[in-house]
RNA sequence: GGAGUACGCCGGGUGACCGGGGCGCCAUAAAACGGCGCUCAGGAAAGUCCGGGCUUCAUAGGGCAGGGUGCAGGAUAACGUCCUGUCGAGGUGACUCGAAGGAAAGUGCCACAGAAACAUACCGCCUCAGAAGUAUUGCAAAGUGGUUUGGGGGCCCCGGCGGCUUUGCCGCUGGGGGGCGUGCAGGCGCGAAGCGCCGUAACGCCUUUAAAAGAAACGGGGUCCCCAAAAUGCAUUUGCAUUUUGGGGUAAGGGUGAAAUCGUGAGGUAAGAGCUCACGGAGCGCUGCGGUGACGCGGGCUCGGGUAAACCCCACCUGAAGCAAGACCGCUCGAACGAACGGAUGGCCCGUCCAACGAGCAACGUCGCACCGAGGCGCUCGGCAACGCGCGCCCCAGAGAGAUGGUCAUCGCCCACGUAGGUGGGUACAGAAUCCGGCUUACAGGCGUACUCCGCUG
RNA sequence: GCGCCCGUAGCGUAGCUGGAUAACGCACAGCCCUCCGAAGGCUGGGAUCGGGGGUUCGAAUCCCUCCGGGCGCG
């Protein structure tokens, strides 16, 4: 099972954009809100925008993007998190994405 | 061996770790969590250019309008797709390409040039009629006056440069060759018309070299004289003899144009003409034979443009909207018994039909929709083929803002460096959303079959 | 899913219907004017008409196809 749950709703979006902690790196720009409950799991959104590539490249950043996800959510720690794809993250290294994403976790 | 043509196919493999979607079964009171099994993108999923299935519009009928298609026959659920042929074009060839009906229904357009662009005669040629007529007419040449243009020279004025004896004076202010273009006249050719060729003066542009000079300036205007040319006027002299007007015939020749009455040769004629003949070409809503047909072969007849991707005519097709289509599961209120009105109806009309409904609230659910289907694979048979009949086997993605994967190693392939071991880099185009059939476009690299041309060898 | 529009000089637009000269403004360059600059005046250069193919004697214009950009409806 995987270590957290899908943002769906337009709202949540706008509303982690305008109220969250933003951090940005090299490549990407994350906004994440106060911890949830213990026992809920961490609310994810991922956006990559069509100015990043055609469907293929956006898809293939988003399962990498999924992944470094997966694994370094596996302390548990439950908030509500957006990832925003900056242009130029489709051509990034994989150990440069999670690196850049375990530390900007880490420090907020 | 090289160059090509057609058809078909593939479009990364393996392993390890981690992680998802869907369905079924197990477990559980049920769900969640969990376990097991099966399955999970492409040849283009793309562009959205066509066609259909499906759904709703009560029915989907006729006409007009609009849109589409356009050689023939066939295939298909259907098509603008495919197959096999016909004709035309291209290629040495295998083969490829073609919006390929009608200009003999009508309308429009065909710039410029040209006499004329669809019904016509500018010149020329022929013929008929009239007029002038043997020099008081016409043409040509020579002479001459004025005008205009160009060149050369003299004088003057205004600048510029240099020198000197500096209120001024003197001198100078530019010569030639080559190439290209425009090209008055003139010459030559075609009897003429017009055109072509040669080309002087002059003008414009480009270029080069040399001379002269100590160096520089590298101008403009007025007037007079001389020379040349042009068109025109005048009268004189000389030479020659036909000239002119109108009607008609003629499409052979000239020239324009993208296109000008079939091309070449001969006969024929007053001159000419497919008027006739030979060879060749084109057309026919004429005909015989062959072919289902497009069409082909032969005979006969005729030789008046182009454009329909201009309007148009002919033949055929076409109701509209689209899975956010739509169907099902509630509650409340209002209208309503009769059809005029009205509505179904969509660009319009006719025809046909209607007793149905409208509003608000709640929910955002289930179905459509994850598929037994114009389904996939294999074989037999029929057909040249597209494709079809039959038999056997298989079930093969799917939705919630969206799963179909991430990382590493290794093999394969390509490129660069290197003799090599090897090292480094790269591995295309591209991501289903209602489903199928096509078309078009993008694409690293590779495979198979058949055939063509060229070269070499036997 | 459906429907529509645009692409012409560095920039903004005409021309397209109805085929035959590619035009205008700003910008740019040179000259004039001015003590200098602006404004003004004169002159000039600059266009694969989005790409390709076709029809035609002839295509920016007509037809087909592709590319890029934008808009609307549910």
């Amino acid at each position: 099972m995987r270590r957290f749950a899908a943002l769906s709703r337009q709202a949540d979006f706008a509303r982690l954009r305008r109220h969250g902690r933003r951090s940005s790196t090299k490549h990407l720009v994350i906004y994440r809100s106060d911890s949830l409950p213990s026992d809920s799991r961490a609310l994810v959104g991922i956006t990559v925008s069509k100015s990043i590539g055609k469907a293929v490249t956006r898809n293939k950043l988003r399962r990498r993007l999924t992944a470094i996800l997966d694994e370094t959510l596996a302390h548990g720690i439950a908030m509500r998190l957006l990832v925003i794809a900056r242009p130029d993250a489709a051509l990034a290294a994989f150990g440069d994405l999670r690196a850049e994403l375990t530390s900007a976790l880490r420090a907020a």
